[in-house]
RNA sequence: UGGGGCGUCGUCAAGCGGUAAGACACAGGCCUUUGACGCCUGCAUUCGGAGGUUCGAAUCCUCCCGCCCCAGCCA
């Protein structure tokens, strides 16, 4: 239980609902609800949302609903919803019954629609769509009123019916709240709150033809499953005059809407828009490519769902537009997995040693820890040979000064193993090097020498007839610079990392790691956390990837 | 020129009239059978700016400046 028992922040929003709760207001009760439009995958910024209401609920003996915001058939597909469900769940949070689709209120929310007909405060408006728009006016100056907003209540409900009854073309009516043209926020000229729509819905097939919008079906489900906070971002600030007064007009119970500035993350980008957009453009390979930030990618690139919740307990929450850098979240991995994950080697890029004052024929396992800092994981035994492979990148012919590898005459340890000194560099016709040439130090065995000699390098390494292939996928950020959304004259997409994934087919893992789970994560000591693929991981394919790489000062020393 | 928000370290972010938390990043150092982990040290005399109120202001008032959102029959 590493960093997963992060203290629950406090912040401007659970220091509101903190106090409603103790004052007594809503009887005591706190209801909170995650609302996404099953119109795509989500990402970490739904997961920020997530743990904002599922958290702030469980700190106030609440409870969270899970509500399918689905009132646009048109672009909502059942896929969607399942995929929503498995994320959340994967996460760590669980709804219980409380599993709700705006759909299943579209009967009432048609009623209350009647209902403000009735008051005098909805009217079926029968210009179009360019023509509506241009009746709104502008930002500075104020709407004008359609000519069909007087009217009558018998005329209004007649031609609601009808639009109800599918007796007229998508575009032709729509049904308005009758509040303020002249209004500064435009959300309140007279809005829009059903539309006709010949759309086959997921849930409620044909059964309407007629829909409600946004503004009106969202405040009216929250009131129908009492919830007391209705946590939402930024960009709906302005909407809820609008929520508060649909509420208002209909006397029904009336939650506190409060908004908080949606996360952004340095290298990437959170917008449904722009993350469809790299997945049907072919970008990446597809909504779980472990580059993305969706939470099916970044389950599948390793990320822990506790290293997750972590990460939004500690960015904060506050209303100002900020972008979290991506350094944070991948301490939070790097510290989660630190703890977690078991260690093992693995070579990504094989250098054959032969060790010549090894026996040929003899093999022996040495003990090596599962993890350095937490003996009560214990240890495994590797096979060691006279044939290993090393990491090329841990010799230097002609080494630079700070680099205290493997090199000609040098002298390091393979971790657990022994000591071995470089005699002879093979090269081929090309002047590549092929193989090493070692002796080791019997002495040294377990990576201690009895003389006390020290040495100061370690390396990892695998025994060559031992080690099992394995293809790892080197996962790097998506975006060469920080902020690939507002780079100006430029798309997005320009600044791809085109070295986001280097795939290494010829990698050699150690022998234990043939039993390793889909999903489960290590750490490929000196190289990073790795973990199973879950999709294409079989049991005679090993695939490894690489989730974060470790802090490495090496790579920052001037060499 | 309308309406709604926001401006505290490079990045997040506490602070709610009593004299600038913490985290990441960064820079040094220690430790080390992972150049990992861990540990130690440093890192805002100042809170977008200018006035004002006060014994005292990041916190209250005034004006100014900057940034974000809004004119879908999307959410």
């Amino acid at each position: 239980m590493a960093i997963s028992a992060t203290p629950p922040a406090s912040d401007f929003i659970r220091d509101i609902i903190a106090h409603d709760h103790a004052s007594g207001k809503n009887s005591g009760l706190v209801v909170c609800r995650f609302p996404p439009e099953p119109n795509g995958y989500l990402h970490l910024g739904h997961a920020k949302s997530i743990c904002l209401n599922f958290g702030v609920a469980a700190e106030n003996n609440g409870c969270c609903h899970l509500r399918f915001d689905d009132t646009n058939p048109s672009k909502e597909e059942t896929e969607y919803v399942d995929a929503i469900m498995a994320d959340v769940r994967w996460l760590g949070f669980d709804w219980g019954e409380h599993l709700y689709y705006a759909s299943n209120y579209f009967q009432l929310m048609h009623d209350y629609a009647v209902t403000l007909i009735k008051m005098g405060k909805a009217y079926v408006c029968s210009l179009s769509a360019d023509e509506i728009r241009s009746y709104r006016g502008t930002l500075t100056e104020p709407g004008r009123e359609s000519p069909f907003r007087n009217r009558t209540v018998a005329e209004n409900l007649d031609l609601f019916a009808r639009m109800r009854a599918g007796e007229f073309a998508e575009g032709s009516h729509v049904l308005r709240a009758k509040i303020d043209m002249s209004s500064g926020n435009v959300n309140l000229r007279d809005p829009v709150i059903y539309r006709i729509l010949k759309a086959s819905h997921h849930r409620t097939g044909e059964a309407w033809c007629i829909y409600p919008m946004y503004d009106y079906a969202h405040c009216i489900s929250d009131s129908i499953e009492q919830i007391t906070h209705s946590l939402c971002t930024l960009e709906f600030e302005d909407h809820r005059p609008l929520y508060d007064w649909f509420l208002d007009q209909l006397r029904i119970f009336h939650p506190r809407q409060i908004e908080f500035a949606r996360l952004n993350l340095s290298y990437t980008v959170l917008s449904k828009r722009k993350l469809i957009k790299l997945v049907t453009r072919g970008h990446v390979a597809g909504w779980d490519d472990p580059r993305l930030p969706t939470l099916a990618g970044i389950r599948r690139r390793g990320y822990p769902p506790a290293a997750i919740r972590a990460f939004c307990g500690r960015i904060g929450m506050a209303k100002s537009n900020s972008v979290v850098d991506m350094a944070l979240l991948e301490h939070i991995i790097r510290e989660d997995l630190n703890e977690q994950a078991p260690r093992a080697l693995a070579v990504l890029r094989p250098l054959k040693v032969v060790i010549t004052n090894y026996p040929a024929d003899q093999v022996e396992e040495v003990t090596v820890p599962n993890h350095p800092n937490r003996p009560e994981l214990g240890t495994r035994q590797v096979t060691f040979s006279r044939e290993i492979f090393i990491e090329q990148d841990d010799f230097m012919e002609v080494p630079t000064k700070k680099f205290f590898r493997l090199v000609p005459g040098g002298e390091v340890r393979l971790r657990s193993a022994y000591f071995i000194t470089c005699n002879e560099v093979i090269k081929n016709g090309e002047g590549e090097i092929k193989e090493l040439r070692c002796t080791y130090d019997p002495a040294s065995r377990g990576g201690a020498s009895p003389d006390g000699r020290k040495v100061k390098g370690t390396l990892h390494w695998v025994s060559a007839a031992h080690a099992l292939p394995a293809e790892v996928r080197l996962y790097d950020r998506l975006f060469t610079v920080a902020s690939p959304d507002s780079e100006a004259g430029a798309e997005f997409t320009d600044h791809l990392n085109p070295a986001s994934l280097e795939t290494l087919a010829n990698c050699r893992v150690e022998p234990s790691l043939a039993a390793a789970s889909p999903e489960s994560s290590f750490q490929f000591e000196r190289l990073g956390y790795f973990c199973v693929d879950r999709h294409d991981a079989k049991p005679d394919r090993l695939v490894f990837n690489r989730t974060v790489t470790l802090r490495d000062s090496w790579t920052k020393i001037d060499k």
